[in-house]
Parts: C-alpha cells; structure tokens; sequence
DNA sequence: GACCAGGCACATC
DNA sequence: GATGTGCATGGT
C-alpha cells in the first residue's frame, strides 16, 4: 500500500469534497441541540430522532416544561434513545444546569469556552463529547469534539496515541493543532468522520478500498 | 439473531 | 490510575 504523510487539513478537504458538507447539527434550535447532544450518548441518531420526536408531540422541547415531568414519563419518552431511566436523569442534570442562567442560553453562550467546559463537565451525566458538542453545536465554540470514530478512523490511519487513558485530549489537541482554527471547519470536520464511521469505516471493518482515504495517514 | 451505535459514572482491583 | 461493568433500545 503506497500510504504517505499527509496534511492532516488535506485529509478535511477530500472527505469534503467526497462527502459534501454535512450541515451539523441537525436540530431546529438550540435547546434541540443541546438534548440531543446528550441523548446521542451511545446510540445511533436515528434512535435519538425518534426520542426527540417524542418529546417533540408532547410539547416538551423546552426546559422548563421538561424540568416539570417526572423522571418515570421522562424515561417512557426517550426510550429509543437508550438506557432511558440514566439518560432521564442526566437530562434533567443539565435543565437543573441551564436553570442557574435562567434558561438564558445567550447568556450561557458569553462565557469564556474554557470556563464554560469546566462547568459542563461538572454536570452528572456529561462528559468530554457530550461537553464539546454542547460548546461547539450548541454555543459555536471552538472546540474540537473527539469520538470513538475520530479514534476508530485515526487507528486505522497510522495514528498512534500516546496516552493509555487520556486520548480524548491527545485527539482533541492533535487536531486543533493541525486545522485551521474555525467554528465551521471544526464543525464539518467532525461530521465528517462520523459519516466516514457510518458508511465505510465500521467497527468491522478492516481498512476499506473504498474508503476516500485509504492512501493518507495521520502521522 | 447477532452485532453495534455520535458515552458516562461508578465499582473494584 | 487503569480496567471492567451496568445501563437495557432499535436499526441493519
């Protein structure tokens, strides 16, 4: 295999090109986002779509509507999206959140990205992906969000981590470091490895011929 | 029917 | 600190 070094911003443009733009995230407002951010844990989105869809005929897609109902109906209604009764309580972790700022998410949208990092991760129930989603689909920061594709995909390319426990950051960084510092490319970037993970590259999978970069590496 | 999906917290060693 | 485990649906 005639595998080189690649630019790893050249990589973001054939996927691209190949691709086409993703248009992420795919909600109606904010607040849609931000759920769906965390609903997203675990399960395909397909999945989250229908719970979204639920919540969605029964008026609740607003927080303090949301903060109201119990976790038992709560959990009955996000169902598709997996492990309903833990995610019920996670969502209501960060309504009870987003109630600190009176539900102001423009007001949650001024604070300064690394701050408001630390007091998302902070919230039972979110972790670095969920975080960095939240930051960077919901509030446009620039942050790169990481995932077990991003992993998957910089594996089968050569990419080596370093860390045994730490590679959310090492990815993150990496990236960060090596693309243009843009809310938009960091936005495509992302949804562009997680339909690269959805169509071609499957657990499953070995390194496919199909695949739009078989011939880069990420070293 | 098996396999796995846009994770996370917590227990346990 | 690192590694294992519960969570417990629905699409392909």
């Amino acid at each position: 295999m005639n595998s080189f070094n690649s630019n790893i911003f050249d990589i973001f443009k054939i996927l691209l090109k190949h691709f086409g733009p993703q248009y992420w995230w795919p909600a109606k407002t904010k607040f849609e986002i931000i759920i769906g951010a965390l609903l997203a844990q675990g399960v395909n989105w397909k999945n989250v779509e229908k719970a979204i869809l639920n919540l969605e005929r029964e008026d609740l897609l607003n927080p303090q509507k949301l903060l109201k109902i119990d976790d038992k109906k709560l959990a009955q209604l996000i169902k598709p999206s997996r492990y309903p009764s833990i995610k019920a309580k996670r969502l209501k972790n960060l309504i009870l959140f987003l109630k600190e700022f009176e539900f102001n998410l423009e007001k949650i949208e001024r604070l300064e990205t690394i701050e408001l990092r630390k007091l998302l991760l902070k919230v039972n129930g979110i972790g670095k992906e969920t975080a960095d989603s939240i930051l960077l689909y919901a509030f446009n920061k620039k942050i790169f969000v990481v995932d077990a594709y991003t992993k998957r995909i910089f594996e089968r390319h050569g990419g080596k981590i370093k860390s045994r426990n730490n590679w959310y950051e090492e990815l993150r960084i990496f990236f960060e470091k090596r693309i243009p510092e843009n809310v938009n490319i960091y936005n495509e970037f992302h949804a562009l490895f997680v339909q690269l993970g959805n169509s071609y590259c499957k657990t499953k999978n070995p390194l496919c011929k199909k695949c739009p970069i078989k011939n880069l590496n990420f070293l």
